[in-house]
DNA sequence: GACATTCTACTAAAGTTTTAGTAGAATGAT
DNA sequence: ATCATTCTACTAAAACTTTAGTAGAATGTC
């Protein structure tokens, strides 16, 4: 069995930390093109054009993307919305560091007071809306 | 350079999937030796000794436990808390995920309708409690 | 003390991740 | 049509992850 991750299609799939790179960028510009996702990674990140194709070669393996010829060249987009992916990401991380409670998530964020005046005031037109 | 990642101590450290399974244990029950985190695996988790023993030693190079030589054989202890933990691995998701913006993990913890009722007034009383 | 058992250190192997090269196909320019 | 450039598929290699075996050290039992 030669790539049998590709192959166990109920497993949770996550990210690795150069597919998110590749997939944030993907987000912002899709549809795109390898060269547009260069394009947009920062001045000091210098990746060879076939190391990006290679990563998007396997986002679209793990069905994160896919591809279309648009006339001339391929254009890349994803299949799973970033904000399905966040979703999927923090249920994930719920499940593996915070006992799967997601209360405890949100008591870590006031805790380490990564938390704006603004933010707060957010949190609390959230609440009204939920009651 | 035979194990690189060991000698970057810069680099963010976050646990693998296996890594964070033994972590789990460990901060509930440590110190303890390996047996006893073998004991807390989930009962249908069959790991070999050795395995869990690779696991233990590789989380000792990354230095995210310690072992000591208690009267006769080791016990090993995590050297950074899960509260510490906890608040790093959600740094981290915020980061690469969440456009760095700990809000959005909150707004999508409300879409993602996974707060109970009382999770709810629990935010509540953080929220009362910050202002 | 001899023997069986347990523990630890080291080694290993298969799979995955990260990065990039090569070759041939597709395209563009003359 | 030819040549240079760009794109894609395939291959590859080093590092990391996951799992476990082997050998020798430490310990317990008789």
């Amino acid at each position: 069995m030669k790539n049998s991750l590709l192959h166990h299609p109920l497993k949770e799939k996550i990210l690795t930390e150069v597919e998110q790179e590749m997939m944030n960028i993907l987000w912002k510009i899709e549809p795109c093109s390898i060269h547009q996702i260069i394009e947009n990674l920062p001045k000091n990140r210098e990746l060879a054009y076939t190391s990006v194709a290679t990563i998007i070669r396997i986002l679209e393996q793990k069905e994160f993307l896919k591809s279309d010829k648009e006339n001339k060249f391929h254009v890349y987009s994803s299949k799973i919305t970033k904000e399905e992916y966040e979703k999927k990401s923090l249920s994930h991380l719920a499940k593996n560091v915070f006992d799967n409670k997601p209360l405890n998530i949100v008591k870590c964020l006031f805790n380490s007071k990564n938390l704006s005046k603004n933010d707060l005031h957010e949190i609390q037109k959230l609440l009204d809306e939920n009651s």
